[in-house]
DNA sequence: CCATCAGGCTTACGTCGTAAGGCTAATCTT
DNA sequence: AAGATTAGCCTTACGACGTAAGCCTGATGG
């Protein structure tokens, strides 16, 4: 008696992709791998997805599904709780899938999921007030930040960069003194915060604050 | 007389890089092809780079180097002014090589250049008056906006998206209320601007002074 | 004057996405 | 019920990529 051929679906073949992208990372989603964790050859894959673009534009319509789901309708009252919490919330998504935001960011056409979570963003601008002119500028000042990330260009608590830091710390000084003066103070004030000598999260937290609040003004001001 | 054999270097590589990608995309820039235009074959850049990612750090630090060129010692009276001018000139190089962006996202390591930039606006912070914690946290609102690029997650404006966009609207509207009802509203109001529907360098600016604006009011408070 | 070696070149490997087309079993048509 | 269609798998093969290994040549330096 034979395992049951599960046959493959679209369904099937994005649930195995991300599932190998959250395990292995990105680099390692490739249609002979996908297909292989699919117990299956890679030209089959092409029946399900056009072609490896395609499957990734599959690939973040599963992750902004989690993040539909996870958010729910849009809250109509205090936009600015409203906003937060959403933006909060597709945050975690994101931090399940660390790879998402990387890929997100090649699509060249535009996503419907990420339409939908967008329209809803708006939906808490315009309940809370916004013209839509300022609900527009609000969107592009907010950018990534409204889907729950930010490009960190560097990241002075990678691990990974932490031996070869330690060890630049002298020329660093020396010419960068205000960043080395800057790395030293804050390390020293906060030894060892849980998530490194800067907590990404409270980081994110304060920039969203600050666009939100200065929003506020703006809405306020009429 | 055949021409004069110019020897290869470092610095003539990554000037060729350099140009192939501004002239045909990043995805052009591949080490066939880069030897090609060098006259060269592609093994010879391996005489003057490690490897590609090793290509890519340095087509990398030719772009900071423009960017410090361009923007000089950091002023030191007025931060905020001062921050703006260094950000939008910083943003004209990144404008004239509009793959540069996405490449600096995927480096791994720490480069030189992008740390002696942000030295710089450290610089100014602090002649400002900002605490290094103030500051800390501002360099993480601030994110990629401090270089003068920020992620667009989708580009309505974009011209490849305007067939398809046009024979989406009539299911946008049904499915994006709000944002079928913005799009409708702004490009209504501003029918031809220079830049399509929405100018990204204003959007840009606002979304930058909305920051340096809530820096100011949280540094005046202390 | 000869040894070294920097800086080119040639060849070849493994991996990638995917084009072309074959086989088989389910489904649809008449 | 029987024949035609097709969905969904497979096999083979191609061209592009990054790059390992090693050869060749002309300048340099003891």
């Amino acid at each position: 008696m034979t395992a049951e051929r599960v046959p493959l679906s679209r369904a099937r073949v994005l649930g195995a992709a991300v599932a190998i992208a959250d395990r292995d990372g990105i680099a390692a989603l490739t249609m002979r791998r996908l297909a292989q964790d699919l117990g299956v050859e890679a030209m089959s894959l092409y029946h399900h997805v056009a072609n490896k673009e395609a499957l990734l534009d599959g690939v973040i319509e599963v992750v902004m599904a989690e993040i539909a789901e996870a958010v729910g309708e849009p809250v109509v009252e205090d936009w600015q709780a409203a906003m937060r919490a959403r933006v909060l919330t597709a945050r975690q998504v994101f931090l399940r899938h660390p790879w998402a935001a990387r890929v997100l960011e090649t699509r060249t056409s535009i996503s419907p999921g990420v339409i939908a979570y967008y329209d809803g963003v708006l939906a808490i601008f315009r309940a809370g007030g916004f013209s839509y002119d300022l609900a527009h500028r609000a969107l592009h000042a907010l950018g990534s930040r409204a889907l729950g990330f930010s490009q960190e260009l560097f990241d002075l608590s990678d691990p990974a960069a932490d031996a070869e830091a330690e060890a630049m710390v002298q020329e660093l000084a020396e010419h960068f003194p205000h960043l080395a003066a800057m790395v030293a103070e804050i390390a020293h004030d906060d030894p060892d915060s849980a998530l490194g000598w800067c907590d990404h999260q409270a980081e994110f937290e304060f920039g969203l604050d600050l666009i939100l609040s200065g929003l506020e003004r703006l809405r306020a001001e009429g």
